[in-house]
DNA sequence: TAAGATAAGAGGGACAT
DNA sequence: ATGTCAGTCTTATCTTA
């Protein structure tokens, strides 16, 4: 008896590097080099039958016609489509009974198609966050949780009609700020191909539909961050506690940002203290302007009555 | 060279229409 | 839903000490 082993010609050495330490991945058909890590998706589809006969029987019993299915469909190409002619194969007209049950197959097949959109979004926005977590370098569990943020997004429906990666942008920004994971928007948006503006408007309807709390930023913490950066006396930080302190009992701190108001204070600080550090080099760990630290200085040395 | 001043522009929140 | 307004922050440029 002739045995009927597959002939599939396949590759045997990275088309890269020359390898042949090879994995396939059937799921996705591709073939990923191990050495490498080059993924290639050529040649992989196996065109012959799945199964293999040994009998006359067995074959005849296997063999199957039909297209074959596609990796690159979302379903492999394996969907029904039921139509809307209310009639069979003859052409009759079917009795209510039928036509009824073929709407609410109809109402189901639809509803199961937004499903697998939903997925497909959301595989394409998990890919953009792993993209962005590995450019900037962020842990993986607080990439976590801005996937979580993103699924409730999408499950509330703030994704439609807006780009997958300005809301994976802005779900990553959100968890670092609730991870307090040390990430500007700026960073996080020019990291991803989404303008600053775009990431930011979308970072404030998460915050607005999904009821998350962001604590905001107490500037006194700012103090530390920007201190240790520019090698300001421990003696001096805590004068510019102080003085924010102050400044917070007279209410003019709301709204300011809070890392203008911590360069701020900490530049006074220095002043009175005399430690030689220029509003410039303040402005620039704190990554603010120096306008700002300016205002922000002007603001506090009027409500604090400073003669400096 | 550091600090201050000024102007123009962006973007968003509050509020009225 | 849309427009206006006050306030913030940024960028850029010029002046002053």
């Amino acid at each position: 008896m002739t045995s009927h082993i597959k002939k599939v010609w396949k590759i045997t050495k990275c088309p890269e590097c020359g390898s042949d330490d090879l994995v396939e991945d059937h799921d996705r058909g591709e073939i990923i080099c191990q050495s490498c890590g080059i993924v290639t998706n050529e040649n992989v589809m196996d065109r012959g039958p799945e199964w293999r006969a040994f009998t006359k029987e067995e074959r005849e019993s296997r063999g199957r016609v039909g297209i074959p299915i596609s990796y690159s469909m979302h379903d492999k190409g394996l969907s029904t489509v039921i139509d809307r002619i209310n009639r069979d194969a003859y052409g009759k007209q079917l009795p209510i009974s039928t036509r009824l049950e073929m709407l609410r197959l109809r109402k189901w097949q639809i509803r199961t198609r937004v499903h697998s959109s939903i997925d497909r979004n959301l595989a394409q926005a998990m890919a953009e966050l792993d993209r962005l977590t590995d450019n900037l370098h962020i842990p993986s569990q607080v990439k976590e949780r801005a996937a979580i943020i993103y699924r409730k997004a999408l499950d509330n429906g703030l994704v439609r009609g807006r780009s997958i990666s300005a809301i994976a942008a802005a779900s990553l920004y959100a968890a670092c700020r609730a991870t307090e994971t040390p990430r500007t928007l700026k960073e996080v948006a020019s990291a991803s191909s989404v303008k600053k503006k775009d990431v930011a408007r979308c970072y404030r309807l998460l915050l607005r539909e999904l009821d998350i709390i962001m604590p905001v930023e107490d500037p006194i913490r700012c103090v530390s961050k920007v201190a240790s950066k520019v090698k300001i006396p421990v003696k001096t930080q805590r004068t510019a506690i102080g003085i924010l302190g102050e400044a917070k009992q007279r209410g003019t701190v709301s709204g300011k940002d809070p890392m203008g108001l911590a360069a701020a204070a900490l530049y006074v600080a220095c002043v009175l203290n005399e430690v030689k550090r220029t509003q410039k080099e303040i402005a620039e760990v704190a990554n603010v302007t120096e306008v700002t630290v300016r205002n922000r200085y002007k603001g506090l040395k009027e409500t604090l009555k400073l003669d400096i």
